[in-house]
RNA sequence: GGAGAGAUGGCAGAGUGGUCGAAUGCACCGCACUCGAAAUGCGGCAUGGGGGCAACUUCAUCGGGGGUUCAAAUCCCUCUCUCUCCGCCA
């Protein structure tokens, strides 16, 4: 490695935060003992070319250094205690003597821990940018081609299936979201575009209130029927934050920051990371699992590496508001959670009359820090295709590692173990928003309000017909 | 924005350079006493890393990072956070 590119490695682990070691980061231990298993689990995934034959390498060089080090630290340790020992007799002949023994282990422990401080930075490095491992029920695949619709755990869609809406069929050729009456005078591009430039609306009037009765009824649902605890969290986070749950390092160009002193601050990406930090660095009991938090707010996503993605209408913005839910939970349960938060999800989508389907993320398509993601997609017939409003994910240990956050088990006494992290959109209301618009809009270019949304409308039954 | 005070184990709270990883109290766990409980007594009770099959041993950690020293909870620098007062402000 270059001495300028291992400087500036060195310099921004040391100067950073960690709220964890660097071996729990991603348990290099299980890495040692399952080499094969490892190199044959990352293989299924795209972007990383981690083995674990380059894993270890820097491990053992970082454990021999330990080791060397160790051996120095305590000699020096004995011959300072010995010293003390001598200046409280007295002998200062012998404390001398043994300063001038203990002397030249000085030059040689601070280079070991420089060493040391070296080769914890190139894992730190190397491990930071390993991708979660996904569990055996993800299908491979290279991209969203590769994803399997998902039809409930026992492949019956069994309850699911039955309450969801049926794909709407028209008397009319049904408009794009951007081209529905009401919107046309409501979604206003063209003056959001002179504030912020690109992929900004200003909504107006009452398609503005439908969006707002969209996230309240959402809110509303998770925290009265699902048992989520309600959370205004902040929407502007540190880089630690970002790194616990996997912003950082890899998709640094993803996001806004905000100057902020002589550092900087981001604007959330999503709900996930202040609602899933919220237990960073901390011990939880057990009782207090599962811990289930929602919350309603404002994202902001740079979009890089986007441009010319739908470009039209309010698909794509830089930002929008997402209701999120969070669970922590211990390892035994998470699996079941899943299931639980996307039921969570889909119940919105079920309760406002939208057609959608649930997906289950291939190895080509599923994001950094899940072990396994179901996507809701909802029926557009504007468009004619099927649009992510949802993501619902069970991400294990990993996150947890990197924010170090644990729970003790009642009464065992074990060391604490890692949480597991699970987060999901219920759901984007920007994209739930153009749901409504394209599956309620009428020939006459209004829009009928979805039952579950009236009492948020003051009764209205339908908006932009005059 | 200005001035000051702080941050020690699950909690409270001692400790200002030398057997301090850290007194004491509370909480918690085990045992004894009890028909049972309370009270009492005895013992245990941090995290991470290295070595070892293990018993065990060793290193690091007193908000984070860096430094001084043979030796740092204790001295210096810096960052973060908390509190008090002043100013400003939704």
């Amino acid at each position: 490695m270059a001495s300028q590119v291992r400087h500036e490695l060195v310099l921004a682990y040391t100067n950073q935060r960690r709220a964890v070691s660097v071996t729990a980061m991603f348990d290099i231990k299980w890495i040692r003992a399952n080499a094969d298993a490892f190199d044959a689990a990352i293989s299924r995934r795209k972007g990383s070319s981690a083995s674990a034959a380059d894993l270890l390498a820097i491990d053992d060089r970082r454990r021999d250094i330990i080791t060397r080090l160790n051996e120095a630290q305590e000699q020096r340790n004995t011959l300072s205690k010995q010293i003390g020992q001598a200046k409280i007799q007295k002998d200062e002949a012998k404390a001398t003597a043994l300063m001038a023994e203990v002397a030249w282990l000085k030059d040689f422990i601070s280079q070991g821990e420089a060493d040391e401080r070296i080769v914890e930075a190139e894992l730190y490095a190397a491990l930071s940018v390993i991708p979660n491992l996904v569990f055996d029920d993800v299908p491979d695949g290279a991209d969203e081609a590769g994803n399997a619709e998902y039809f409930g755990r026992n492949g019956t869609a069994a309850t699911a299936a039955l309450q969801r809406t049926p794909k709407p069929s028209f008397a009319f050729a049904p408009k794009k979201h951007y081209e529905v009456g009401v919107a046309v005078r409501e979604m206003d591009f063209e003056a959001a575009a002179k504030l912020s430039g690109s992929r900004f609306v200003a909504l107006k009037g009452q398609v503005a209130r439908l969006e707002r009765g969209l996230g309240q009824f959402m809110l509303d649902l998770h925290t009265t029927e699902h048992g989520y605890l309600e959370v205004q969290p902040p929407l502007l986070v540190r880089d630690e934050a970002l790194f616990g749950t996997n912003q950082l390092p890899k998709f640094e160009a993803d996001l806004f920051f905000a100057p902020h002193g002589d550092s900087r601050l981001a604007l959330i990406p999503t709900a996930e990371v202040p609602l899933t930090n919220m237990v960073r660095e901390s011990i939880l009991s057990e009782e207090e699992l599962p811990l289930r938090m929602t919350a309603l707010t404002p994202c902001f996503r740079s979009e890089a590496g986007s441009a010319g993605r739908d470009t039209r209408g309010m698909l794509r913005q830089h930002q929008f508001n997402k209701v999120e839910m969070v669970s922590i939970t211990t390892p035994e349960t998470s699996s079941d959670e899943h299931e639980r938060m996307l039921t969570c999800a889909e119940a919105v989508l079920q309760k406002l009359g939208l057609h959608y389907r649930v997906m289950n993320l291939c190895t080509g398509d599923i994001g950094f820090g899940a072990k396994k993601t179901y996507d809701l997609e909802v029926w557009l017939p504007g468009q004619n295709i099927y649009r992510e409003i949802s993501s619902v994910s069970v991400c294990g240990d990993f996150q947890a590692r990197r924010m170090d956050a644990r729970f003790r088990s009642a009464g065992e006494k074990q060391a604490p173990r890692f949480v597991h992290t699970l987060n999901g959109s219920g759901t984007a209301v920007g994209r739930c928003l153009i749901a409504v618009l394209e599956n309620y809009q009428q020939e006459d270019g209004s829009v009928l309000v979805p039952d579950v949304l009236q009492p948020y409308m003051g009764g209205l039954k339908s908006i932009g017909a005059n």
